[in-house]
Order: structure tokens, then sequence, then C-alpha cells
DNA sequence: GTAAACTAGTTTACATTATAAACCAAATTG
DNA sequence: CAATTTGGTTTATAATGTAAACTAGTTTAC
């Protein structure tokens, strides 16, 4: 029984970071709409992520607007592949 | 995107209902062994569970002391399942 | 040119949830 | 018969999740 890394097991995080696995960039309009989350969950959760080193929060400017980007580390995309593994261990798939 | 459903989406509750769903029925002894929880814990979860009608809780005496059986039920089962689907969903998996 | 509405977020207050410690009742053991 | 064990439940606290409220600036419309 190993224990769910439990940064990544709750679905507004395990969304973001699967996302990120996939596309290795997106902003944060683009992790909104994937997700379906508010903007204030997202940011709040985004930060998680970052404070655990799991992405990163490049923030920039577009036009005249704050634009903020994403991306998975490669810590963030190691610890996401062990979850992965021991989550099809406990549900056996 | 389809909300997982928060009661399964935990781990001790999903460790539970994945184990039940394997063989059908269980004590609480064998519970705690395969989960490694706490007996507090424990019991706390399979009452949630029970409460949402996803698994039965039987109580007998076996010998002189109290017996607890829980078993999966339709209902546990059939949400399992499509927990099961939405998750491998947002995982690409 | 200024009020209203929009973009792009962050902060924070509240509610929900999870967890283990404390508790309980009965049985066993020494 | 006191201490320990079995088999749990209750509950107090901590941790977490979430959306509403807020910030800061931009664009549009009058």
């Amino acid at each position: 029984m190993s224990k769910l890394n439990p940064l990544l097991h709750q679905e507004l995080r395990l969304s973001i970071v699967s996302f990120l696995a996939g596309v290795e960039t997106a902003d944060f309009k683009k992790l909104m709409e994937v997700t379906q989350a508010t903007k204030g969950n997202l940011s709040v959760q985004i930060s998680k992520l970052q404070k655990a080193e799991y992405i990163t929060i490049a923030k920039s400017f577009k036009g005249s607007y704050p634009h903020t980007n994403c991306a998975l580390t490669p810590k963030g995309e190691k610890d996401f592949e062990i979850y992965l593994k021991e989550l099809k261990e406990l549900l056996n798939i």
C-alpha cells in the first residue's frame, strides 16, 4: 500500500498536470478552458503545484495584458508517472 | 470535463471500493489489513460509503466478538465503473 | 475624458473533509 | 479481579478545497 501522492490525487491539480504532460506548455486561459475551473481555484492550485516544483509559472505580457504560462517540470513529470503507476496498482488496471 | 465522483476520489474510500469490487465481501479486519488505515478512519469511511449506498455493512457476532462485514452494492459497483471510466479519460489511459 | 465593462489574475474567508486520538463495551488472560 | 485485547465508534483538530471578493490595469462607448 504505497500512499498516493496527495498533491496529485486531487481532481483539479491532476487535470492540470495530466494536461500539461501532453502539451508541455499552456497558459492560464487554456487551463481554465480545459479544466472548467474558476479563476480563483485555478490560481490557488497552480501555485501549489509551483511550490512543489511540479510546474513552472512564467509571467509576461501579451500585448498590454498579463499572461501566465505553465509548464511541467521534470520533477512533476516523474512524480506524475509514479502516481499513475501506483494508481493503476491500486485499481488493478 | 465530467467531474470525478468526490466520494470515490479519495484514497481510502477508493481502496475499499476497489478491493470490494474484487472480492465482494470483506470484514473490518481484512479492510484494515489491505488498506493499512487506522480503525477510526476506516470506520468513518465505510460509514460514508454506506450512507451513499455504495456498500452494505452487516454486523453480527463471530463467537463472542462483534464482526463487521462489508460488501459492494450494485450501485457502488456501477458508480465505481463510471468513476474508472472518467478517470481513464482524464488521464488518457 | 470618464464611466462602464472587460481581461487576467490573486487573496481570503468559509465550508467541507480527513484523520488520528480518545473513547467505549465486552471478552480474555494471567 | 486487574490488565490487556478485540472490535469497533465518536469527536476534536488540522488540513484542504472553493468561490466570492478583491486588485490592477485595459478597452470601449458615450
